[in-house]
DNA sequence: TTGACAGTTGAATAGTTGTTCAACTATAAT
DNA sequence: ATTATAGTTGAACAACTATTCAACTGTCAA
């Protein structure tokens, strides 16, 4: 048996928008009232640039140690076990997003945290991971 | 001019941790006060796990709207201007991470909240972001 | 019981991202 | 000056991910 189903194949955004709203079982009003509520682009994309930069391991660790102590790249290198220039490149993402701050001292270059927010914000989220 | 440098390829782990170890200017004992207070390895993926998961601009905006009210996949479809396609599969994946909650009601799938700790992180973050 | 609607799903696609690799610059030591 | 060390960088590669597409299931109404 075959079916023919409505497809959305190459709707522009105003077609899409009136066909969700063209539906029977929505309740307009409360679409309504929450839609004024929802961030604005700009607020809304800072927030999940941030919490990507956020969601990998290495960068967690990275800022975890830094909350510590300033380190070098090497160091850091030798604590997670990593090539120094995954790490770097890794710091330089960190630091373009002004989460640290680079020194250079002679040879090497220490990294230290540039906004002590990120404890907060880590902190919330282990209290969430931890149940 | 042509320079040889010394090139990590294929090391095991432990050659590289020797090969970093080995390094002139480290200070091993802020390595070793630094390494006990990392996370380990199962925390740290569920950090970084928690934050992948906030780090869409979709999801954002589905727990942002949801933490108003509850609502059926056509609502947040239309909230969103998406397809209830590319809803449904995004809430699939909150779902999955317990995030939020699904309830069949006639024709309807109604998504809510089920962690209200997703407000204070998401407070948190909005807190940092807006310097 | 047929048709329309609400939502789900798996495969495919397009885009993004983390690490590796090799080559480079800069600094310190001999 | 030459050499070794510390770190950076861009290209390449592999792995992952968000959305689209088409086809499906389940529910309600006529």
């Amino acid at each position: 048996m075959q079916y023919f189903t409505f497809c959305y194949n190459s709707l522009t955004y105003e077609q899409l928008f009136n066909y969700n709203k063209a539906m029977d079982n929505i309740d307009l009003e409360t679409v309504n009232r929450v839609k004024p509520k929802m961030p604005d682009t700009t607020l809304l994309y800072e927030l999940s640039d941030f919490f990507k930069l956020m969601g990998d391991s290495t960068r967690i660790q990275l800022l975890w140690a830094l909350e510590e102590n300033e380190m070098c790249v090497g160091e850091l290198a030798l604590l997670l076990n990593m090539t120094k220039s995954a790490v770097s490149h890794q710091l330089k993402t960190l630091r373009s997003a002004k989460l640290v701050k680079a020194q250079k001292r002679g040879k090497n270059v220490f990294y230290a945290l540039s906004d002590h927010h990120v404890r907060t914000v880590l902190e919330m989220a282990l209290e969430h991971v931890c149940e």
